[in-house]
DNA sequence: CCAGAAACAGGAACGTGTTCTAGTATGCCA
DNA sequence: TGGCATACTAGAACACGTTCCTGTTTCTGG
């Protein structure tokens, strides 16, 4: 089983040894970030506000975090991980795999575009993500493919090819958000092409 | 019909009250940025560089391309107009619709990969486009559209879902081009990932 | 050919991500 | 407890995308 719930858990694992005010100085910091984000994007989150907003000084912050892209990254994976909890509560609904995957895939849309603003924020820094915030993006990936691939199964056994084609819906509904956030697509319509892809490659 | 060859075709529609000297001068700095992004990747294609090389002034450089994300997505543009006039040369080889579009989309892989640096300077820039990009945006994906659905057809009639299809191709293949760029996988991986996803998608 | 408009050159200036420096506080080990 | 390494603060400094300003050249209509 590959479900492991915490998409942060290295950080987890790196964070035994902080000390309880760096824990917090942390959390102050994510804290800060997701709400200067989900006010006004990317670009309203600027490092110099941040540091202030969590009382930290700026070579701080870059201590904990040594870019904005690794910033909102991790900010991503802090939002991935609340997801990923209540959406594992329980069984996805849905008599068919591909109904289920579709019941995780719209909760996970509606939620982002809840907060557009913050939902750029995120995906672009994913997007401008190099080889140094590797593992922090691998873990975000591996976080939703796990709820797909899990809603696919419904707790029952693999499928055939069940991973790969977690992999490419992913794909897709990353595509789709970025096309959103770039305008040149309506709400509705990545909700429709994603809800499309699924029929079109997850067979019964 | 829809192929329409020239992906740059609305900059050719404004071009045509441009002075040959304008032509000139576009055609220095995509030739100068192509250069520069060759060289170094995205971090290398300097403004101001751009402008000296180009010999225009940083001002000038500016009326032409409001950003550096216009101006690299321009530059992709430029770049998918060769390859696709390369490939529309003659029919893709292949016997089922899987095999064409494997040939067709492998081709572009190489492509790219043959120069990393250059596309991971283009592949960022179309991720970071925002919505005052999104024509030049739009034109691209049109472009690799009309070159996955032409292989498709094969010359022959419009198949059941043959563009979304397509379009869903488009998205994992950007996926993984960035994912490669992004250090999360091998080359080779990324062509096996694409040809995979051609299998499950593609219908005989 | 002339006058006005538009385009261009050269370069200063600004904003924000990032780095660096100097001094101060905090935790750890003998 | 004292000393030392590490972490933190405050803020200057730097890099590059972007904007703006001033003066000059080039284009266009009459």
């Amino acid at each position: 089983m590959t479900v492991v719930g915490q998409v942060t858990a290295q950080t987890a694992a790196a964070a035994e040894t902080e000390t309880a005010a760096q824990r917090a100085r942390r959390a102050r910091i994510i804290s800060a970030t997701l709400a200067l984000a989900s006010r006004g994007g990317f670009e309203a989150v600027q490092m110099r506000e941040v540091a202030e907003r969590s009382e930290v000084a700026l070579g701080t912050l870059y201590r904990y975090f040594p870019s904005k892209i690794h910033l909102l990254v991790s900010a991503m994976a802090s939002e991935v991980d609340v997801l990923s909890s209540r959406l594992q509560k329980r069984q996805a609904p849905g008599e068919t795999r591909a109904e289920r995957v579709s019941f995780v895939l719209e909760r996970s849309t509606r939620s982002l575009q809840r907060d557009p603003l913050l939902t750029e924020a995120m995906v672009r820094a994913m997007m401008a993500a190099d080889s140094t915030v590797g593992p922090e993006v691998a873990a975000i990936r591996q976080g939703m493919s796990d709820l797909i691939v899990q809603a696919m199964r419904n707790g029952g056994e693999a499928v055939e090819h069940d991973v790969e084609l977690a992999a490419i819906l992913q794909d897709v509904w990353f595509a789709r958000q970025i096309a959103w956030l770039g305008g040149r697509m309506e709400a509705a319509d990545v909700w429709r092409d994603i809800h499309q892809a699924i029929t079109l490659v997850v067979p019964d």
